[in-house]
DNA sequence: GTGCACATTAGTTTTATGGG
DNA sequence: CCCATAAAACTAATGTGCAC
């Protein structure tokens, strides 16, 4: 999140109007297109952002609180939707789909990730098989608390150092290709090469 | 062995639609 | 009208083949 590149007639009014109740509801701006307020906001009209927030806000908390039943999750994925909604009102193209079901469809999309996240965090949590390397840990150091006895090992040993590497950074720290061959100062493709007949190779040693 | 180009897969965002 | 969901579109990452 960027709490920073939300405008400042927005900033602040999340604790208040949201906190304390709808405050402005949709009475505020009972004329207010959102289809052209999002065109205003494309144009960086904070005002029309802020037509719109105080409008759809309350609305969208309860959409939200009704998919993650948590209120500070839901203030948080509100206050992104604004957010992605300022920075990308310029996308939105009336002549495509209503105003409404663009603005609602970012809100449940960021809900929906929060919800995957979770999930993803709360299995992590409860698995760890091989404890794997912290970002601090060396390479080498995870590779040793592979089990002394494990065919994978040998086999990992049996690779050339920057290979292994290589695949270690890949595998135990889950750094992308792009990651890696930023990091190892070779071109993508290398990385790539090198993942590719290094697990070849491990594939063939445990054969 | 390297690195590029293309294909495939996975994940995310956007839009349309149907039920309550 | 509101909301949930499915489907389509788009993007990024990964995998593979091949010329050099």
């Amino acid at each position: 999140m960027h709490p920073g590149s939300v405008p400042s007639c927005i900033e602040g009014t999340f604790e208040r109007s949201i906190g304390v109740k709808a405050a402005l509801g949709s009475g505020a701006f009972p004329a207010l297109d959102l289809n052209d307020a999002l065109g205003l906001c494309a144009r960086g009209d904070r005002a029309a952002l802020r037509a719109i927030y105080d409008r759809e806000a309350s609305r969208m908390l309860g959409v939200a609180m009704r998919l993650l039943r948590r209120r500070a999750l839901a203030e948080e994925v509100v206050h992104d939707t604004f957010v992605q909604v300022w920075q990308k009102a310029g996308s939105f193209d009336p002549g495509r789909g209503d105003g409404r079901t663009w603005l609602y469809a970012i809100l449940r999309n960021r809900a929906l990730n929060i919800l995957r996240g979770e999930s993803r965090t709360e299995y992590v949590d409860d698995f760890e098989p091989m404890n794997l390397a912290s970002e601090e840990e060396g390479v080498e150091a995870a590779l040793l608390r592979l089990s002394d006895a494990g065919q994978l090992r040998r086999c990992l040993e049996r690779l050339e150092p920057a290979r292994r590497q290589a695949v270690a950074l890949a595998y135990l720290h889950g750094l992308s290709h792009g990651e890696l061959a930023g990091r190892l100062g070779v071109p993508l493709g290398t990385v790539k090469s090198w993942i590719r007949r290094s697990l070849l190779a491990l594939r063939e040693c445990m054969a």
